[in-house]
DNA sequence: TTGTCTGCCTATAGTGTTATAGGGAACAGC
DNA sequence: GCTGTTCCCTATAACACTATAGGCAGACAA
């Protein structure tokens, strides 16, 4: 991507982010960028181009990283750990590109809409086989319902780039924790 | 509320829930009733208005139920999975009030916005008290950090909404494994 | 010098959306 | 029979937003 139009993408995703697809016009774009609004136009086709080329920015790199890991050699345990702990890395460059992912995909034309939802789905899945193989081998407590773990999981994920800006703490210490709490839960053992 | 302006309601908080507050016409509003779009304003004074009720609507209760559970004599063991649990009953009557008050209070006015922002602060508070409080008397483990712990649970917590009607889990086991997964974790003891 | 590319401009057509104004019909209570 | 209330209607003003058309200036290459 030229560096200029990467340019245009940062600002499309911080006004997606902090506006919504739908509540953000295309002034407001311009206006980041201290152009005119017709300007945008030489940059993409139409605003729902924007925000697909914005959420596959955010979503691309989650499957890929994930799949590496649940792919090597190491124990369930150690597994998911690194699971969570890569699902925090995107959030250190492109935030707005992955909040505009998690929460304005919906209103993307269906056919890129179910490309997107494809990945989501891939992922889920991962996180689903390392936490039935937990199960399975005893690393993780058995009775465990892995579909919802799965979704306990990624809910709490999700919900760091809503949080992250506000509260003083460095990426790596909120990855580590949530690896913590995940795999160890609150009560003393 | 009157009866009909609490179907107004009901309408109004479906296709906000569906659409967002901006992608959502009063046109698609009065479809859903089957009115025609200027027959809505006889309910509310502006689209604005719909949403802060809705928000005001699926906000309330949350802390209220809380409050009483952190102020009874319980254990924060037993505490804090009464707040989990009580943090699913709103879902069984009215979810599209709780989606929209999670994802579109962001676009209210800002008093309103403010006002509807001290419950979640009041909220996340009573988390972590508990939280706090079952580090210091033992029952969870020390070197937590509650802070940490409260944004975790509730992030999870807020991310039911988006799946519970997908997965075909009743409300109530939903609730209990989250509860018990937020205690003990995945981890074999 | 001529051509091409990048980056931006002005002007505006076309459309969708909110909200207001001013009714009308049915029904209840007196 | 009069009055008020509820529920809904038509018509439209006013405005905001997307996207297109066509052009201009500077850089750079042939």
């Amino acid at each position: 991507m030229p560096r200029r139009q990467a340019e245009i993408m940062d600002a499309a995703a911080r006004v997606f982010a902090a506006k919504g697809f739908h509540g953000a016009t295309t002034q407001d774009i311009a206006d980041v960028l201290g152009i005119k609004q017709a300007s945008l136009y030489h940059y993409f086709a139409s605003k729902e181009i924007a925000l697909e080329t914005v959420c596959i920015v955010g979503a691309s790199g989650f499957y890929e990283r994930a799949k590496i890991i649940v792919d090597g050699a190491d124990g369930a345990r150690d597994k998911l750990a690194a699971l969570i702990r890569s699902h925090h890395e995107p959030l250190a460059d492109h935030a707005d590109y992955i909040r505009v992912f998690l929460h304005q995909r919906q209103f993307l034309p269906s056919t890129s809409r179910r490309k997107i939802g494809r990945w989501s789905r891939g992922l889920e899945r991962l996180f689903e086989r390392v936490i039935s193989a937990g199960i399975k081998d005893g690393t993780f407590r058995a009775g465990l319902d892995p579909r919802l773990a799965t979704l306990a999981i990624l809910g709490m994920l999700n919900g760091v780039p809503a949080w992250i800006d506000k509260e003083g703490r460095a990426i790596d210490v909120i990855a580590s924790g949530l690896a913590d709490l995940a795999l160890g839960g609150l009560l003393r053992r």
